[in-house]
Parts: structure tokens; C-alpha cells; sequence
DNA sequence: GAGTTTGAAACT
DNA sequence: CAGTTTCAAACTC
């Protein structure tokens, strides 16, 4: 389309002088960086960094931030009394809050916070992985940052612009489940949280196992909030125990080359974009008489998938029910592999009891945090 | 390190 | 809301 310079950019963003050498196209939606307020809430008094009823705690933390990330944003009163009474994001560890291997030593340790690399969005974008944490850049290789505490005015604006895109913008994509929706589990090294994305991931061709998939990257399994085609990031999924599961579970490069074959092995034989489901709900479709194409299939099929997945968590806690094996062993219908769980070689019947206590305590520190931190579901 | 692929975010 | 474009991370070579 015709991006005649000048045109369609607000001259306003001269004000900004390191905006001469910003492209001059696209973001439609362009920040004002003149205003300090949002047109539709004229009334409200903005503070560059608006908090919120939280403990002390909870205050915000420009860079770098321990884990879980507490972060603050703007948003409006409107806002703060609609849906999110708290505006502290409260980021359990997110995708896009994880180290990135550059950012780690070779051993794996995380040595310093995440880095940008952000060209053209000014890192006032949800691209900049330093502005969807809700973090200011610092020592990042972006160029022409403004998310940063010199260029204030044009971060509150586009956290603004963000929030009115979409209120839940800047709360975490991966949610525990407090509420006993056990969806999925994140397999961390002190033990099992359940969560799951909250939108979902929209994967094609990744199947969903690799870090391109949201849910992949925050080792959680994709739920019934996914529309991934052909996905392969469920309990039981025989390409994703070949990720995480045998000898080679510290073995890097064969994560990735069992991840390649997996997806290499899906297209071929099933062809891109054919189901939406992997082959243990291609037969649990069947068994159902959904067709395929229907998108309520794709729905009910991640459905089964998060009940399967909420069964084989619990069962995953149970190295040896008989149950998990039979079931899984007759999803899998021809298939040789016999499902374990992952925790099977690891965790004992005693750790296990330890695990349930620590598990019980754990969760009255979290709802008492969170009745401190104010509600912000 | 350059180029490609991928999928979320942004935009139309 | 669906389709397209932009963007930056992930990935490959």
C-alpha cells in the first residue's frame, strides 16, 4: 500500500527528536507523545507510574526485577475499578520473562536480565519483550529505545495505546490456576505449578515444540485456550516425552533434532495444516464422530486434550497408577512407547508425600500473597 | 553472523 | 472478526 512519508504520521511526534530517524510508516495507531492522558479519559490523572493498592512488596521494579516480576502499569481509573483493581502484574515465569540463552552462562545459570534487540518499535511495542514485562530496557541492544525512564511520556502513552488495545495486555500469559483448574503444569525444578496460557497459542507449523510457541517456551502444555494446528504439547504426546523424557533430557541438540523429526514427521505424513490435533486426538475425535474440519471438533478436541491433560497431571504425581499407563497405552494405540511420567525415575511415594505438604503450605503462602497483593484476577 | 522461519502483535 | 503486515525471537546454515 502507498506509504507516502509524512502522510499518515502525526506530526506531533516531532516533538521527539529521536524520532527523526524512527521509520516514518506504519503504527497506525501512532502515540501522541504531546498528551498526557488517554482522549477517553480526559478526567484521569496519570502519574508516569500509576500503582496501585499493593504492599510494599509489591512496588514496581524497573530493571532488573527478582522472580516472580512485579510490575506496574498505567492504566486508567476507568480501568482499575472495571477489571483490574490492581494493576500489579504479577508474572510467574512467563515466556518472554525467561533468560534468553544469551543471557545465560553455559551451564545454563541465568546471569542478567533479558535483552532486546528491538529495531523498530522503540520497544514501546508488546514486541519489545522489555515493554511486555513491563520493565524498562537497560543494557539492551535495542536501537532507539524509548522505554526508558528519559522518554517517560512516550512510555506511559504507549502503555496507554497498549491497554486500550487490550486491558489484559500487560498481565501474565501464563496464569496459575488457583482455583483447582488444574489445565496444565509447569514442570519447574522444585516441583508442579498448574497453569496454563491465557489466551492460548495460535501455532501452525511449529507444533507447538518449539520456543516459538508460547506454552512450549513457558513449559507448560497447551490447553483448550489454544487454536494450534497440529499440536504435539500435551501429556502423553509421544514427540514431546522424546523432548523431555530418557537419557537425553539434558541433551540440547537432541531436544531440538527430536523436535525437528516430530514436526518434520507430522507434516509429512499427515501434511501441513491437516489437523488440528495430533494423532492421539485424531483417535479420540474419531471415537467421538467429529469431523476434522469443524471447528467445534478443533475446540472440543482441545478440550479432551485438557481434561486428558488435567488426568494425566494428577496421574503424573502417581508414578506408578496403572490407570495413567492403561490410558495412555490405549490413546496411543499403536504405538510401542508406553507412557511414563516424566517424574516416574524421579520422584518416590515418600517424595511424593513431602511434595503434597510442601504443596499444601505452598498454596496458603500464595493466597495469602495474593489477599496482600489485592485481587487482580 | 547472516539469513530464514515462526507466531504474536499490530494493523486494515 | 478475518485477513494481512510488521516485528523480533527462535532457529538454521
Amino acid at each position: 500500500m502507498g506509504e507516502s512519508e509524512g502522510s499518515e504520521f502525526p506530526p506531533k511526534k516531532q516533538q521527539q527528536s529521536e524520532t527523526a530517524d524512527f521509520p516514518a510508516k506504519k503504527l497506525a495507531r501512532q502515540l501522541d507523545f504531546t498528551q498526557g492522558v488517554l482522549p477517553d479519559h480526559p478526567q484521569s490523572q496519570l502519574s508516569p507510574v500509576v500503582v496501585t493498592p499493593l504492599s510494599a512488596q509489591c512496588q514496581l521494579q524497573p530493571h532488573p526485577q527478582p522472580q516472580p516480576q512485579v510490575v506496574s502499569i498505567l492504566v486508567s481509573p476507568q480501568q482499575q475499578t472495571q477489571q483490574q483493581p490492581a494493576v500489579r502484574v504479577v508474572k510467574p515465569e512467563s515466556p518472554k520473562s525467561r533468560p534468553r540463552p544469551n543471557a545465560e552462562l553455559k551451564d545454563g545459570t541465568p546471569k542478567k536480565q533479558k535483552q532486546c534487540n528491538c529495531k523498530h518499535s522503540r520497544c514501546l511495542k508488546l514486541y519489545c519483550e522489555c515493554f511486555a514485562s513491563g520493565t524498562y530496557c537497560d543494557g539492551c541492544n535495542c536501537v532507539n529505545c524509548y522505554n526508558n525512564v528519559e522518554n517517560e511520556a512516550a512510555r506511559r502513552e504507549a502503555v496507554e495505546a497498549t491497554l486500550e488495545r487490550n486491558p489484559n495486555a500487560f498481565r501474565p500469559k501464563i496464569a496459575s490456576s488457583p482455583h483447582g483448574a488444574r489445565d496444565s503444569r509447569e514442570e519447574t525444578g522444585e516441583g508442579l505449578v498448574f497453569v496454563k496460557h491465557n489466551k492460548g497459542c495460535h501455532c501452525k507449523k511449529s507444533g507447538c515444540l518449539k520456543k516459538y510457541c508460547e506454552c512450549f517456551q513457558a513449559n507448560i502444555l497447551c490447553s483448550e485456550n489454544c487454536k494450534c494446528m497440529d499440536c504435539k504439547n500435551f501429556e502423553g504426546s509421544e514427540e514431546r516425552q522424546a523432548l523431555f523424557h530418557g537419557d537425553h533430557g539434558n541433551n540440547m541438540a537432541y531436544i531440538q533434532q527430536a523436535a525437528n523429526a516430530a514436526i518434520t514427521g507430522a507434516i509429512g505424513s499427515s501434511g501441513y495444516a491437516s489437523l488440528p490435533v495430533s494423532r492421539k486426538r485424531k483417535g479420540q475425535e474419531l471415537f467421538f464422530g467429529k469431523t476434522v474440519n469443524d471447528p467445534s471438533s478443533h475446540r472440543l478436541g482441545h478440550f479432551q486434550q485438557a481434561s486428558h491433560i488435567r488426568h494425566a497431571a494428577l496421574s503424573s504425581l502417581l508414578p506408578s497408577n496403572p490407570v495413567a499407563r492403561a490410558g495412555n497405552t490405549t490413546t496411543l494405540g499403536s504405538s510401542k512407547i508406553t507412557y511414563r511420567s516424566l517424574l516416574a525415575d524421579i520422584i518416590q511415594s515418600q517424595d511424593l508425600k513431602e511434595l503434597c505438604s510442601v504443596l499444601v503450605v505452598l498454596s496458603g503462602e500464595v493466597a495469602k500473597t495474593l489477599s496482600e497483593c489485592g485481587p487482580f484476577a
